[in-house]
DNA sequence: CAGTGAGCGAGCTTCCGCTTGACTT
């Protein structure tokens, strides 16, 4: 039976329009995009693969052409359109109407091609019956411009960050990532926190008074600050620069007071009879907030319920699903028609009449480039449910009720009241004259005040916050019950938070409603950057990165790309720009404008150690930072300390984990390198040697080792032993380490050569040594255990049959259809993989041993035997590897658990595989 | 950054934006 397909973006949406829409048509959704650029190298087709340009997918040498994938986990869904299409007699193509949303739209009829039936663009802006009739009585053609807008952005991000992050491989750390956005938001939390290294605190004093206005007044007592002496008007804390010094605006206007001033002003107004000098009495008035778009949601439940922005989603998500509120990723702040009316009459209902604006307010938004294919975050249905009539619990209830609050409150009328500032004046014993002043607040009419307050990021006084002050006539007598001195110092601005951080990208018109909680998740998973609390710290490896980006790409990294890029955009929607020629300029440059190409091929120019150095405390104070692959660590440097490959000679001291970048002044250099960081755990003393023993956190993992007397024989070195798998650091027991410290143990001599034999912990594991003959030991237990004879044993067989045996394949698939050859799953050093004897191909991403058949084994070995031997003689290595592979098998295993170790030393840096390997 | 002996499948990492389940505990 005939049917309209219609096609939206999200499950949930298809399901509320397909109740409106009703018999006759079918509605289904895209889930999101559905083709994209492939993501990495195992969904890039093998025939764009050998391109010069198969890295990135896009020919940027013939008009920027992209080459498109459906991604692995929407192929079945693919599927299930075009059997819905097969039947369908029309199709009505309903994304969202912004550049994304279009995109979607062709990139369905691209791909679902459907064939001699008439197809349809449907807009709407609320999901409502009549909104959504009227849309399918009204559709338009696919608006080519904006798609082209769609493409232009989605081909520059890809050439920005698949060009730039190998930049960051090669010159900083295997594994970085660039972006148009996250390293524009790196960059903010570098510099914010350059600022703080940079700033200088400011001390300065001023004077709080406790004034009483005598026994008949409403408000008896009440507080007030130093305002002036001798009418220059006393410094406070926006008076000073960030360098702690008097602004040059400030200078000649007031009165820097400082301790010994302010006490003895304190001193000499104990007796002071004050007069009032000035009443000023200002209307207040506040209107109610927007109701919330994505980022004002973020900051609201991050302040008033402590929800990370990515909770805050995924709450936020189940509400939208389940039908509590509207769609929550959207840069609009409109609510339709329908629901104004709901949030009006609940606002009757609930606080009367009297707080319901005569018109309904209505809000512009103030995000510049919002798309606005989204109505503003507001309870679901053409009338609210109260929080309690939603049966919702846990965050779900709190995040509804914040969001059912906020929209009602903003169809609520302004809150009304009074500012006032009294004035008071006195003359001090020492002859100045001082004033005093005080400021209240009364609000007279809440307004919306009675339902929605919004938060404070620093502490600044809220909305609704109220002082009041007792009624003072001019010339009023008021004495002073206290005077006191008040130190304050000047503080540097805050670190960001999620919520603050969003907000300032929003602000720049950088990333979208969609991506905010990932940006944060991006940063933070590379190592950038941190959370101490809810704050946002930098690592020396985000400054490192920076710096480079700052040096190499400032174009690219300027706070105003995105911004530009959006103007561009917006020409290319428009039809007056051109897409090819706008995405050149950006990749080839133009005549005056390095193009990113240039940029990335100029590579060589980098000086992967000098990026890599921060001076502490100044270029001469002979300490420097510098970024390693196992994080941050100081260094001493001296002028000539140099060798000649240009490596400092000096010491070195770790930088702890959690020690932010503004907390490491020289003096904290200084004192590291004295007590070297790093936990080091004490044991207890050495029952033989008396020496302390301590456990630690090394470059090879954990290990317990001794502490020389400071008058120790020169040369001498302390024992060391690495932790067995079995131990940790938190357990570890004195016993153990003075075990550890006992290897090698001398299991005996051997009778042929006489030669001792030895067992020791190694870097492959527990193994026996006798001479350059070595062997490895089955558990890190054998070491204390193991007899002479068994070692004998052991020697008396050759090397690599003593393994072979232990070493099965995971799985056996049967033959290669090509070589004939058995086809076996193995495990390695860099894991799992297929071999047929002579190539071996590793398992990729979505592979696993369970699942994986013959046929998808083949089709591994194929791609891997079309690439052929490239390498010196790859093909009589792999022969001779697989021979010996089986012998490889344990040390593998330990390896990958070296791996893992290493990569938690290095920091919460993301040390990839690098770091193991060069260990 | 604690110096610790073999011989050993390389290949991939990465962007931004639009959307949900699929996983396991």
């Amino acid at each position: 039976m005939a049917h309209k397909l219609v096609i939206v973006e999200s499950p949930a949406k298809a399901r509320t329009i397909g109740g409106y829409l009703g018999q006759g048509y079918v509605v289904e959704s895209s889930i999101g995009h559905i083709r994209d650029l492939p993501q990495s190298a195992a969904d890039t087709p093998a025939k764009i693969k050998d391109k010069p340009w198969g890295r990135l997918a896009v020919d940027v040498d013939n008009g920027f052409e992209p080459f498109y994938v459906v991604p692995r986990d929407k192929k079945s869904h693919i599927s299930k359109l075009k059997t819905l299409l097969k039947d369908a007699d029309e199709l009505y193509l309903a994304t969202d109407e912004d550049r994304e949303g279009e995109a979607i739209a062709w990139h369905l009829l691209d791909e679902l091609k459907p064939k001699n039936i008439p197809v349809r663009r449907m807009v709407f802006h609320e999901i409502t019956k009549p909104a959504i009739l009227a849309a399918a009585e009204n559709p338009r053609e696919l608006d080519m411009d904006l798609v082209e807008a769609q493409e232009a952005r989605r081909i520059l991000d890809r050439l920005y960050g698949y060009e730039v992050s190998p930049v960051l491989w090669k010159k900083v750390m295997s594994g970085l990532s660039a972006g148009r956005v996250q390293s524009v938001a790196t960059r903010l939390v570098v510099d914010r926190e350059k600022e703080r290294m940079a700033f200088k605190a400011a001390s300065y004093w001023d004077l709080e008074g406790s004034f009483d206005a005598g026994s008949g007044a409403d408000v008896r007592m009440f507080p007030a600050k130093v305002y002036s002496v001798d009418e220059l008007r006393v410094a406070r804390g926006s008076d000073f620069t960030d360098a702690g010094v008097l602004k040059d605006s400030a200078a000649g206007k007031v009165v820097h007071l400082d301790r010994p001033r302010a006490e003895a002003l304190a001193s000499a107004l104990a007796d002071t009879r004050f007069d009032v000098r000035s009443v000023e009495a200002k209307p207040y008035r506040r209107s109610p907030y927007a109701p919330f778009r994505t980022t004002t949601l973020q900051q609201e439940a991050s302040r008033k319920l402590g929800m990370s922005a990515s909770v805050t989603m995924s709450v936020a998500q189940r509400l939208y699903e389940n039908g509590f509120i509207t769609y929550m990723r959207t840069d609009s702040t409109t609510l339709s028609g329908g629901a104004v009316e709901a949030a009006r009459s609940q606002v009757r209902e609930l606080y009367g009449a009297e707080y319901l604006p005569d018109a309904p307010r209505t809000y512009a938004s103030k995000v510049k480039n919002a798309q606005e294919a989204h109505e503003a975050i507001r309870p679901a249905g053409e009338t609210f449910r109260t929080p309690g009539q939603t049966g919702l619990t846990g965050e779900q209830f709190r995040l509804y009720e914040l969001i059912w609050m906020r929209t009602v409150a903003s169809q609520m009328k302004d809150a009304t009241g009074q500012s006032v500032t009294i004035r008071l004046g006195g003359a001090a014993a020492t002859g100045e004259d001082v004033v005093f002043s005080a400021t209240g607040r009364v609000i007279t009419f809440h307004g919306f005040l009675k339902a929605y307050v919004e938060g404070t990021d620093d502490g600044k006084r809220s909305d609704d916050s109220e002082t009041r002050l007792p009624q003072l006539a001019e010339g009023a007598a008021v004495t002073a019950a206290s005077v006191t001195a008040d130190g304050h110092e000047t503080k540097p601005p805050a670190r960001y938070t999620e919520a603050t951080l969003i907000k300032e990208l929003e602000d720049r018109e950088i990333g979208r409603p969609s991506t905010y909680a990932s940006i944060i998740g991006t940063i933070l998973n590379r190592g950038y950057v941190y959370k101490k609390g809810t704050a946002l710290v930098p690592a020396w490896l985000a400054f490192s990165v920076i710096r480079l980006l700052e040096e190499h790409f400032p174009r690219q990294i300027s706070y105003e790309f995105t911004a530009v890029m959006e103007d561009v955009l917006d020409e290319i929607a428009g039809g007056r720009a051109d897409r090819n020629s706008e995405l050149a300029k950006f990749y080839f440059g133009t005549g005056d404008v390095e193009g990113l190409k240039t940029l990335v091929d100029e590579l060589g120019d980098i000086d992967a150690r000098d990026n890599a150095t921060f001076p502490i405390g100044g270029a001469d104070s002979g300490i420097q930072l510098r970024v390693g692959r196992y994080g941050p660590y100081l260094e001493t440097v001296s002028k000539d300390g140099e060798d000649d490959d240009g490596n400092a000679t000096g010491k070195r001291a770790n930088v702890p984990d959690d020690l932010p970048p503004d907390e490491l002044t020289l003096a904290k250099a200084e004192e590291l390198f004295k007590n070297p960081a790093g936990e080091e755990i004490e044991l207890g003393s050495h029952p033989d040697t008396g020496l302390q023993v301590v456990a630690k956190n090394g470059r090879f993992g954990p290990y317990v080792t001794e502490l020389l007397p400071d008058d120790a024989k020169k040369g001498t070195k302390p024992r060391t032993g690495s932790l067995f798998k079995s131990m940790s650091l938190d357990t570890i027991s004195l016993e153990d380490a003075v075990k550890l410290l006992s290897l090698p143990r001398v299991v005996g001599a051997d009778p042929e050569s006489g030669d001792d034999i030895t067992a020791q912990n190694g870097r492959y594991g527990p193994y026996l040594k006798k001479g350059t003959d070595s062997r490895s030991l089955a558990s890190e237990d054998q070491l204390f255990t193991i007899t002479l004879d068994e070692a004998l044993k052991i020697y008396a067989q050759p090397k690599q049959r003593g393994r072979a045996a232990a070493a099965p394949p995971l799985k056996e698939l049967g033959n290669d259809p090509v070589s004939g050859q058995p086809v076996v799953v193995k495990s390695g050093r860099f894991g799992e993989y297929v071999t047929d004897g002579e190539y071996n191909a590793t398992l990729r991403k979505d592979d696993s041993v369970e699942a994986i058949t013959l046929e998808r084994a083949a089709e591994l070995l194929a791609e891997r035997r079309e690439r052929g031997p490239a390498k010196k003689g790859a093909k009589k290595t792999a022969k001779k590897a697989t021979a010996k592979k089986a012998t490889a098998k344990k040390s593998t295993a330990k390896k990958s658990a070296a791996k893992t170790t290493a990569k938690k030393a290095a920091k919460k840096s993301t040390a990839k595989t690098s770091a193991a390997k060069k260990s």
